[in-house]
DNA sequence: CTAGAACAGTTCTAATTGCAATCATCCGAG
DNA sequence: CTCGGATGATTGCAATTAGAACTGTTCTAG
């Protein structure tokens, strides 16, 4: 006989656990892949976030890491020649991280890698319409 | 004009980021309630996920976890008297990890803490149940 | 029974990540 | 204009985490 406030409050931990094993899933999954192309899966993160040229805060923002993070992973990816940093257009303090030819290659690799085996597979076009909807909902706060 | 394959590749990103991003609000939420208490963000996962007595490699996977790092965790919540390694009765190279009074109390108090201002809380119970069945499709695999 | 593979836990080390401090630049109030 | 606070990037350092090596125990094929 458990109050509604108690089953409640155990259906949204059990969800949160979902969440979060999908999201390892996903990790794991991009590691997997990142890894045949010799990178990290924090590099593989960068890459695939890296939809145009952008800057380092907004890079941290997008891979949920502090700016200190994406330094050091822009390094290493810049050292490996996948990419540049530019002066930034408007602000002489940022930097606009670009992607190089070689990067670019790279990172339509990967992207092919990732759309193959999916985590999120297992689910019909509809499902994860669905699910799109709800994520962005719980997210809006 | 994009192929039907490239849309749902861009789909299944975006998805994909939406899964982490609540996953990151999740943590963020656990590891803001769990300083409330001294513990860091590890020490309250392990204190939510031991909702019995259970043995240092299940709570690891139920965190998502190394075994490694469990250890390290499970050696913090000892030493501050939350926790205690008893003998497994059927397997002598396991321990269980037994809540100590102290431990069951605070857990309490940490699900209790948990269970305001849910990052999921934006969803009606209605939702959140087609989200829980959707996840546990996508992780059944 | 017994040898060898598999497995639970721990330890050690290395890599990753976050946090605070710093420097340079930008912006807004007055 | 200019001064103070906010912001972008970087650095150094501490804490967290993963991965491989190791010990002791269990399981299984033969």
């Amino acid at each position: 006989m458990a109050t509604e406030r108690e089953t409640r409050a155990q259906t949204d931990r059990q969800l949160c656990g979902l969440v979060n094993g999908l999201a390892n899933q996903i990790e794991a999954h991009l590691r997997a892949r990142a890894v045949t192309l010799g990178l990290t899966a924090s590099q593989g993160a960068a890459l695939r976030e890296l939809t145009r040229p952008m800057t380092l805060r907004e890079l941290a923002s997008r891979m949920s890491c502090e700016p200190s993070n994406a330094t050091f992973v822009a390094d290493r990816l810049e050292e490996q020649g996948y990419l540049e940093r530019h002066p930034h257009p408007d602000d002489r303090r940022a930097k606009q991280l670009v992607l190089t030819p070689k990067g670019t290659e790279l990172r339509e690799r990967l992207l092919d890698l990732l759309s193959e085996d999916s985590p999120l597979a297992p689910l019909s076009p509809e499902e994860q319409d669905i699910l799109q909807r709800l994520l962005a909902r719980a997210l809006i706060r």
